[in-house]
DNA sequence: ATATAAAACTTTAAGCTTGAAATAATTTGC
DNA sequence: GCAAATTATTTCAAGCTTAAAGTTTTATAT
């Protein structure tokens, strides 16, 4: 959905339309941008710099369930994504002692080095992407998009 | 990147890094449940919905290096999805006497009716879905999301 | 004219994505 | 204790996605 029904809606609820547009527009544009950068600069993919970002938040480790719920992808996706980190060495599973369904998926010491390095890149990407916005602006909309988001915590 | 490094990431340029995960997440959590609305309630996809929706504001038709253009997609991509709405018979493709190499694309009759059905719901279900954003408050993010896009028009 | 380059598409291989079905382990209700 | 339900994860089929390589057609430069 990048594209609007119309060249140019009007009418009751067209804002909301347009508004939901340029939003798709303006991720779709950043996310390929950084999608082929992180191709180029280190051989790897969005999905899998999502998935080493949220391990490196937890260095005790994540269920496979509480990685897709927090990344909003599927269950047999990440378990896709994961697979190919394991082996490559970034990323172990861990079985539990307690409960033999579940496992630990942590970053290797080398996923730890990998990511901290690709993440610094990243972020300096993300602020040259987004130059043109202030930073008294982006603090402006993250607000405005927060505020939205808390419409959807804990829907289901 | 649905994920920061950290959970509370601080410091020059983490402002803007904090947008573009909020930006990201917002726009992710729409798609996901329009996706799966489209899925449900009409038995189709958000690219099939995308590339009808960019057919259906251009009734003369589009080439699909126009199609892939527009809406941020490789040009493969469009091939595929293209192909299966033309064994659905909602697409038609039409070589062109002036240049062989190109081929007109555009929606069936069928596919205007329905797409035009898709798109009504569509609507209505955006509209629902940001419906904690007021109209002005949509108006203003869609101008502060168009001052960035412009920055990006015309890049490569 | 004729090679060369460029343009418009399609094909291919690898990976991402979903929803549904299958497995395996744990918990719950009797 | 044991069947039934629940939970955590993987597997699967179909479709989406990209980048790169291949095809066909048109334009350009001698």
């Amino acid at each position: 959905m990048v594209a609007g029904p119309l060249p140019t809606p009007s009418g009751p609820g067209k804002d909301r339309l347009r508004l939901w547009i340029r939003l798709l527009r303006a991720s779709r544009t950043i996310e390929a941008e950084l999608r082929e950068r992180l191709k180029k600069e280190f051989n790897t993919t969005l999905p899998r710099f999502d998935v080493m970002a949220a391990l490196y938040r937890a260095p005790e480790g994540m269920l496979m369930s509480d990685l897709s719920r927090f990344l909003l992808v599927s269950n047999g996706n990440v378990t896709g994504i994961v697979d190919r980190l394991v082996s490559e060495g970034l990323v172990a599973r861990a079985r539990r002692n307690g409960d033999r369904r579940t496992s630990m998926v942590r970053l290797t010491e080398e996923g730890v080095r990998s990511f901290a390095m690709i993440a610094a890149a990243h972020e300096g990407w993300v602020g040259e992407l987004l130059g043109n916005v202030s930073e008294d602006e982006a603090r402006r909309l993250t607000g405005m998009l927060t505020s939205f988001r808390s419409n959807w915590e804990g829907r289901e």
